[in-house]
DNA sequence: TGTTCACCGTTCGTCCCGTACTATACGACT
DNA sequence: AGTCGTATAGTACGGGACGAACGGTGAACA
């Protein structure tokens, strides 16, 4: 079935696991919705992996592919057992590389930026998700088959408060230093 | 000058600042401790870039090339007007791209994966990265012409700390929900 | 029946990134 | 002096990741 070989990557897991959580089928679509709704907080990716990378799997073998007809010719993918035995295997590893943060607003500062602005836009954004992030669990709150979304969710709520407490002490200090 | 124009991404900036930070000359391996020892931590990159970027940069006139000719034929760059520039407007403005962690041990969490190997080696990380720190900071606390470095150690630290508190939370809940 | 707008899907070029590799310097040991 | 081991310095390259830009689809409303 592997008519092509690749090599997965993280991305490539993040995907599979997103159709394990979708009870092992659905489109791009609904993969997209999941993506933001769910890992971007801790797996972030442009919403153009929703559509390249299940074609990657797909080739690989680890997905099947079905064209629906109707007018938005919609392609469903769906779990093979290559794909889900792939995903056991690596979730049950518990090496895992490096985690890496990418903070422009922070690279600003340290390259010279004026950081009350710029670390209050930050903390504003930070809030904004969390309230964003109050609503998405009110809705999936108890439903049944939401439990993978709603752990997402609260691991996101997490990481932005922390978030936030680090940028404040941050700004805090430097406006310290700047007395 | 600007022979051959190209499109200056984050990465870009975060070289030029570090060349600023140098005084404006560097080679690329000064560039690449200087990475490893400041911004891993909000900007993370590959050595590579070390040695790609700055040629990039040159090429479009915001540094200038001087080769060496000793045995290891160093080239030498130095910031140029047009790269103070670029990094000054750069930085002057506050509106920044948002924020992106990418954290595979959560993912596999995420996944399925068991989360007290996962998340217990990862706390370890971010306890080792503190130390590695402290050595860091007691080296250059103080030292003129680096508290660039100091205070990105800093804000390293600050993170380090906060991903502990923040995993440390996430391990608790799941033991809960575990029992 | 047209216009508008939100929704859905894809293409493409460039940047980024990790792997693997080469080369130079230098001290240690014999 | 030779050569070995290791840290230091630099490069090549293939493919994944990214985001801008665009094109199609369908329902609402006039």
């Amino acid at each position: 079935m592997k008519s092509n070989p690749i090599r997965l990557t993280g991305t490539s897991y993040a995907v599979l696991a997103l159709f394990d959580q979708c009870g092992g089928e659905a489109t791009s679509y609904d993969l997209k919705q999941a993506l933001d709704s769910s890992i971007q907080n801790f797996w972030p990716v442009p919403h153009t992996t929703a559509y390249e990378e299940p074609a990657r799997l797909a080739k690989a073998g680890y997905l099947t592919a079905r064209q629906e007809e109707g007018g938005r010719r919609k392609r469903v993918y769906a779990l093979t057992e290559a794909g889900r035995e792939a995903l056991r295997e690596w979730a049950a590893d518990p090496s895992a590389s490096a985690p890496q943060l990418k903070e422009e607003a922070v690279l600003k500062v340290f390259a010279g930026g004026d950081p009350g602005p710029l670390l209050a836009a930050r903390i504003a954004w930070h809030r904004g998700k969390l309230e964003e992030f109050g609503e998405y669990l009110d809705a999936v709150r108890g439903v049944e088959g939401m439990e993978g979304q709603e752990r997402a969710l609260r691991v996101g709520t997490g990481y932005h408060q922390k978030m936030i407490e680090l940028l404040e002490s941050l700004a805090a200090e430097v406006e310290r230093a700047e007395v």
